[in-house]
DNA sequence: CGCAGGATGTCACAGAATTGTCAACAAGCC
DNA sequence: GGCTTGTTGACAATTCTGTGACATCCTGCG
């Protein structure tokens, strides 16, 4: 039985939402805002989700980025009302697979939603494993090997290497870093970020005080490659 | 040896589908047209069916949801002429759960075969007694036994164990174990998920204060190794 | 080339957050 | 009422995280 959550405020497409794909054999969970739906998220790890882009709160474009930060083999179909101008390269930028403008045909939605289930299913042992040098990490065991001997991470190294995975050869400024790993709530000083930098080359590097792979960008942030 | 169902009236193509899966351990049955095709299916009870849309008679698409009508679980892979306008929505809606376009590789349809089947012992293994180390569970007797003894567990603590055996390896949140073991009715503090590891831990670790099969993951919750 | 000034690396440690453990309490069932 | 099972809160033990101090490195400039 596959989990597929959808965040949508509107009660009226709420419920439809939830007759189509609970006929279609999913099992449903809904949230209403941004808020709880990161939340719900964790909680049932679904295998899918289907997000509308006109949220209250937190927008469903940093909500899409947010996800797929963390989880980022989870598909995202968007639902975004016709009238909206959509910006191909926007939905690309934030992370989304597909999208559907409102008003859409349950049929319509389901046959998408197959579709990259389908995707899913042949990329699916990847998903969650990333490997550089002689270090392979699996997220979904967080577990991390060097050499295959396991390495300890703590959450924050991982979310924060996950960051990096993600966002290969891009240089990233310590305040991005701070949004994106540490979130919005807290906010530290930005040489929170070097000590955990300094933590995560002590573990992965082999001369952690000539980087090879957490390269440095003076003046501006950090970057990863391989 | 599993046994496959191949629907399909051009000679070249069946001569071609039945080497590609006779050699790899197949044991295939043809049928040219539809109205023989319920018979042989009835005859011979495949695993998964190969139906090729384009068929004399009976239409490939009728017989799709006729097959799925009456047998629902068996996965059909559907073969389409590329020029054909594949209508991904119809597929659906007449229950295909793959398909692949001619000219095909007999390496691709492998795969995809190969890809319906472990979904399909996914869903139906829901194989009820696992072992590890020197402990058995019988779920379905609700029994278990440590070194031959038996060990009495409560049923909460059977519904935890068979959750972390069926998702080993992973690193599960104490949300999650929240949903899904206690389900979404009650919902009860998550200290109440340490004291229940606690015991289990206390039942089935050889010491308890430094497990091995069942860790902790700080921060994040727990997760089953062998 | 050498220097000043800012940016980054490094380290140790205290406070914060998470988890382990226990015992008492509540709920349900003969 | 006795029994079993599940839940909760308190406190201890453990682990993680952020921060400041200082060393070191870069960059631009005289």
């Amino acid at each position: 039985m596959d989990k597929i959550l959808v965040i949508e405020d509107d009660l009226a497409v709420q419920r439809a939402l939830r007759r189509t794909f609970e006929s279609a054999g999913f099992e449903v969970s809904v949230a209403a805002d941004g808020a709880v739906a990161m939340e719900t998220f964790r909680a049932t790890m679904p295998r899918i989700v289907i997000l509308d882009l006109r949220l209250p709160g937190k927008s469903g474009q940093d909500l899409c980025r947010e996800i797929k930060q963390e989880f980022s083999s989870v598909p995202i179909l968007v639902l975004s009302a016709a009238s909206d101008v959509l910006d191909k390269v926007l939905l690309l930028e934030i992370g989304a697979d597909d999208y559907v403008t409102k008003p859409f045909s349950p049929r319509e939605l389901l046959a998408r939603v197959g579709a990259a289930m389908r995707r899913l299913n042949q990329a699916s042992d990847k998903s969650d494993i990333f490997s550089f040098d002689d270090v392979e990490v699996n997220f979904s065991k967080m577990e991390l090997r060097r050499d295959g001997q396991s390495v300890p991470l703590t959450p924050q190294e991982f979310k924060m290497l996950r960051f990096f995975l993600n966002h290969q050869e891009r240089v990233v400024s310590r305040t991005e870093l701070l949004n994106e790993v540490w979130g919005y709530t807290n906010y530290p000083t930005t040489r929170t970020v070097d000590t955990h930098m300094l933590r995560l080359r002590q573990k992965l590097e082999k001369d952690p005080a000539d980087p090879v792979h957490f390269r440095t960008v003076h003046g501006t942030g950090y970057k990863f490659v391989r």
